[in-house]
DNA sequence: AACATGACGTATT
DNA sequence: TAATACGCCATGT
């Protein structure tokens, strides 16, 4: 199963695409990384990568934006701790990404 | 092989 | 916006 390997060395890859500040689905990242209809898996990659690989996981949100951890677990309020570090604004365990902001991120990530 | 799980997504109400 | 239901798919048992 190297092969799964390099799909996650993809994964993380593409998350580290994501800039400072943006956010993306785990939808998103999983059709990026040319595995469309595997967001599911893109978070079992996430949980594999070692801090060595330096994947800003934090960046990743549901698709509607809201942070995928159990409000008021550990590593729910690490991401948002992060996310707000990166200038995000993050309200109920949700990023809100104002409308504009989103299309250019749609347009900015096309292909 | 069957079944449960999960850092998900979409449609519907 | 929120709650539900159902779809999806790699993994682990």
């Amino acid at each position: 199963m190297e092969d799964r390997r390099a799909a996650m060395t993809r994964v993380w890859q593409v998350v580290r695409a994501i800039p400072r500040g943006a956010t993306a689905s785990y939808g998103e990242v999983a059709r990026r990384a040319g595995l469309p209809r595997r967001a599911r898996w893109v978070a079992v990659a996430l949980k594999a990568a070692p801090a060595s690989a330096r994947v800003p996981w934090h960046r990743v949100t549901a698709a509607d934006g809201r942070i995928a951890f159990p409000a008021g677990s550990r590593q729910h309020r690490e991401q948002a701790r992060r996310l707000r570090a990166d200038g995000c604004v993050v309200v109920n365990g949700r990023v809100i990404r104002r409308k504009a902001e989103a299309d250019l991120d749609a347009w900015l990530w096309r292909r």
